[in-house]
DNA sequence: CACTATTTGTCCGTATGTATG
DNA sequence: TCATACATACGGACAAATAGT
């Protein structure tokens, strides 16, 4: 059996130090405060520093020296993510060469959740199609998808096809296309079910997004809660000014990012036709 | 000083049980799982969903029948949430009546971490000014802004400008025009800083925000970190399906949000002329 | 009206993380 | 680094309340 609790504090601060190096803030080289302004700072013991300080220094992410100090050891982890576009209703994945797949993790017809059954429009006892759904990239989980489907319209595809083919692309050859959608970005802490869906731990964040898609006469057909993994997954967007002397008007362009553009670093040139 | 540490697992489980309430997963009358039943999925000891579900109900969340069980007492907790559409790159907000103020929290030149210095293309020697802000509604904080620009263009205007008009506005007057953006969205946890700046408690999970703005040159103007408290903000945009038959052709409609449509639940007109 | 199963309420001792010096 | 004191978490046991049979 499991002995008893894991160092929490110690944990936590390890994860926020670990954050910040990984973000960049923290440069490689760059001298870490002291063990007792970290104590301060983050209201624990000096103890409790030196514990996380242990797990970094454990996987080498910083070196101590004794009577100087600790220092990042590396720049940022360069655990490659995968980057989406947030403008794409289908979440496809930008990043080339990446195998991803899907795990259905169950299926059923439930009766939805208060939220769920007003987004969808549902009668108070109408049922809904509910699936639990794990993506992954090159075998490693990054979003965990709970989607609701009105029965009527979930009715048209079974248990088998959803493993395979998106959703979204299932509830079109029903005869539902697909509009508009409405999203909402939020941030939770994982649950104990999806953080063993998603392979981390319990109580790191996680991107919410909840999305809503309407047919042509505006009528929901669908109702997701996805939950991704911020180290994995990067949501994305590209605005471009459209209204030349307005102020306020910002488009979302849905064209894909150009990554070169930060990668090369190479001077821009003047007089740049934007197009 | 301050006593000691506070308890860590039951208050994770305890933050974990009040979103779903507050999500409606687990509606007004439901009746919650026994406490050994919470004690292994959430993989802690019975004493500790005591405390997490004592501290529900001390709240008045819950209900405790002893013989019988917890009881969700309310349906959610209503906390209008502050909706921002996350095409727009003022961030304005949308909901009406809101008083909206800023705090200024620091504002000096500094040597750029290297992500920064790497997103605004500065030379190894060049600085940036960095501007801490909290943005608040109500007088109550809803996001952090950490916010760097280049030194020649930060030049411009002052810290008192800082404390009164956007950062993007006093940009655009010192005679640099904004022509497009790049955003990604992320989740982190609260830091000490932070957390303090939010008023909210350690470890909890924020919508993180990196945005670049680039001027009609494709030069890099500024680069912001925002986070984001995900219970008094939340992001939000809209999509149109543009091309008619392809399928993966979804743009980000800059429109306002019509909250009429949720609210009233008024059932959807048949053959809606959609523009 | 039991009888029983389940659930909350209360207590214990023990192990371990954490604060403090 | 070590030692002491305390808070937290664990696992178990048992009583009391509830609901169904």
């Amino acid at each position: 059996m499991r002995a008893a609790s894991e160092p929490l504090k110690a944990r936590r601060v390890y994860l926020l130090l670990k954050d910040k190096i990984a973000s960049g803030e923290l440069a490689a080289g760059d001298r870490l405060p002291g063990e007792f302004a970290l104590a301060q700072a983050h209201n624990v013991s000096r103890v409790t520093i030196r514990q996380a300080l242990d797990l970094l220094a454990s996987e080498d992410l910083v070196q101590k020296r004794s009577g100087s100090g600790t220092y990042v050891r590396r720049p940022s982890q360069k655990v490659r993510t995968v980057l989406a576009d947030v403008a794409n209703v289908f979440a496809h994945l930008i990043e080339m060469g990446r195998t991803t797949d899907v795990r259905l993790l169950s299926f059923d017809y439930v009766n939805p959740p208060e939220q769920v059954r007003e987004a969808l429009e549902l009668a108070p006892d109408e049922r809904s199609q509910r699936s639990v759904r794990v993506r992954l990239v090159d075998g490693v989980p990054f979003s965990h998808l709970v989607a609701h489907v009105p029965e009527r319209i979930g009715r048209n595809f079974s248990r088998d096809d959803l493993a395979k083919a998106p959703l979204l692309e299932l509830i079109e050859r029903a005869g539902h296309k697909g509009a508009s959608a409405r999203q909402e970005i939020s941030a939770v802490l994982s649950s104990p079910e999806v953080a063993e869906a998603l392979d981390i731990g319990v109580g790191l964040p996680l991107v919410a997004l909840r999305r809503v898609v309407y047919d042509q006469a505006g009528r929901p057909m669908e109702h997701l809660q996805a939950l991704y993994r911020p180290d994995r997954y990067t949501l994305q967007m590209n605005l471009a000014r459209t209204g030349d002397e307005g102020h306020r008007h910002w488009s979302p362009t849905a064209e894909v990012y150009r990554r070169e553009r930060l990668r090369r670093r190479q001077p821009v040139r003047k007089k740049v036709k934007l197009k």
